[in-house]
DNA sequence: CTGAAAGCGCTAACAC
DNA sequence: GTGTTAGCGCTTTCAG
């Protein structure tokens, strides 16, 4: 039993063949090898317990089967919506997925990223950097470049300021009609509670949904800026409450700070929605049983993830490719007509 | 502009230096280059773009940066959690992640448990596997034991069956912890709804329920199995409100299910807790603003990623150890005192 | 302090 | 078909 795990050459020593010959037989293309040394080899291997070593294989061949894929955080449902379905894409090619979760940390999201290209996967998805910061989307910019000139490809969700291909969340439109929406059902003083300023995601949903109330109703909807998650969602609407009891309906820019926001109206005995409407963004699965039921706007997450992946190992000539994504509006009982 | 990526001979070539050098002052432990040729280093690896090969790295080194985890789903909240916890912790440890997700078919568990073998990581944790079935379990043990033989540390998260280290869930004790519960809150006909029979954690957290029930209560919890999710907690109310309408509590195995149930009987117009009680089990923190509040047992999810890293990176000596992990009865407004 | 050279485990020409 | 051998990119003795 030794402490060191079976290598190639113990296992063709083993079988009394020769190094290439066992390559051949365990993970060689075509099956070359006569039957019975292919035999041979095979239970060899067996005995020894051998398991190839990726590392040096990666490194004969020159390529990988990993590919990166680089999230804000995992425990966010978005986010692991996303990496089930880009995991799942990934087995139909037989590839394993690197997972990092930045926590949002830009600066740790360099790190991952450089980890990542170390690695030397085959691919590297970006579904973290969503902010505005221009340093940061530089100092991105300039470990992805060097990474897809030596021939890795990359790809991000939803990061629309990097020079590679990208699908692209179309998030004001997605806004833009949940607004047309609301208005449509009957509201006439709208809130929105956003995420922080630096997050595009945050500011296009926002800016979408005023365009798009600006061309349904009258008044500019009012806004509110806290955290991107249910706590900021729950400080948010308490704000609301207290600054703000006209609004008849509060757009939260996405499904969790939603959720944090009608835990807040809950506690304040506001009635959702008798008192005031309550939407969301995203249509988080975990969430479509919330009471009541969230009018949101349904992004595709799992498939987001496969898309990904596809640009990703679809190698394209030219300029960066865009694939877009539009949101489809869900109503459901937290906004009735009025 | 190589089609290939920068080499440390690269480096070393267009620093003026010997490759060893190059070595040294980029990735070397200690600094024993003198500073004008660390400084040339550092600056022709700049120049050329150059990021070490973590797969020569670790050939070279002969270990790597890698921890591998796989889980059954990681768009499932309870393991996204565990993740998110696992990372979090990895991260201190300065390690990268490769999470795996198994979709829940025991002969993927098998292949990425392999792959993870390949990849010849620092550790593997595994989350996924928690069926009783023996032959799956004898395989799994077949992949671990060679890999744990030539120096691999592996640790399982709530599968007690294999023979390493393990974060034990004491899912019994917090079941039976919540059936003593509801029995005092006054209720008295109990109905479990659980996963599939093979999976052990629905038996425990079934067995545990059961246990605690008759020894504050008469008569047994009647039992109804459906699928482990949502869709299933939903399918096995619809068939506990048509076959058994006399039952005046229910503890669905999860959250997930509790959710689906709770939907059921939004559908069907039964007030929840009014007409029926509900209860779960993990305390997913999505759910925790669920509308009545969930009754459920709190499980530290986050830590018990930490404590499975901890586990296999901190070398054990003898036998396997089990850390175990209670979990917390929380009693919230879908179980009202009767 | 620096350089030359021997591997790490495997694949892929290239011979036989 | 099968074996020999030269690397893949890097770390690490071992000499200078």
């Amino acid at each position: 039993m030794p402490a060191r795990a079976a290598t190639l050459t113990d296992v063709a020593k083993e079988a009394g063949v020769s190094l290439a010959t066992a390559s051949r037989a365990l993970n060689g293309s075509e099956r070359v090898v006569r039957a019975e040394l292919h035999a041979r080899t095979l239970e060899a291997a067996a005995r020894l317990g051998y398991t190839p070593n990726a590392q040096a294989q990666s490194m004969a061949r020159g390529s990988t089967d990993l590919v990166g894929l680089l999230v804000n955080d995992i425990s966010d449902p978005y986010f692991s919506t996303i990496a089930a379905g880009l995991a799942n894409a990934a087995e139909q090619h037989g590839l394993l997925v690197m997972l990092c979760s930045t926590g949002g940390r830009p600066e740790r999201e360099l790190e991952l990223l450089a980890a990542l290209r170390r690695q030397r996967g085959r691919a590297i998805v970006l579904a973290g950097s969503r902010t505005n910061d221009r340093a940061h989307l530089r100092e991105l910019a300039a470990q992805v470049e060097p990474f897809t000139e030596s021939g890795g490809r990359v790809a991000a969700i939803s990061e629309p300021r990097l020079p590679v291909d990208t699908v692209v969340v179309d998030n004001r439109r997605g806004a833009h009609d949940l607004a047309v929406e609301l208005a449509a059902l009957g509201y006439r003083r709208p809130a929105v509670l956003t995420g922080p300023e630096r997050l595009l995601v945050s500011r296009d949903r926002r800016d979408g949904f005023t365009a798009g109330w600006r061309k349904s109703a009258d008044g500019e909807p009012f806004f509110l800026a806290e955290e991107f998650t249910r706590d900021g969602g729950f400080r948010a609407m308490q704000r609301l409450l207290d600054e703000h009891p006209e609004v008849d309906c509060a757009f939260a820019i996405n499904d969790l700070m939603a959720l944090g926001a009608m835990a807040a109206c809950r506690e304040r005995g506001v009635d959702v929605p008798g008192d005031l409407a309550v939407a969301g963004f995203d249509d988080i699965s975990t969430l479509r049983d919330v009471t009541p039921g969230l009018t949101t706007v349904r992004l595709p997450l799992t498939e987001m993830g496969g898309m990904a992946l596809d640009l990703v190992l679809n190698e394209a000539d030219g300029k960066p490719r865009r694939r877009k994504v539009r949101g489809e509006v869900v109503v459901r009982e937290s906004t009735p007509r009025r």
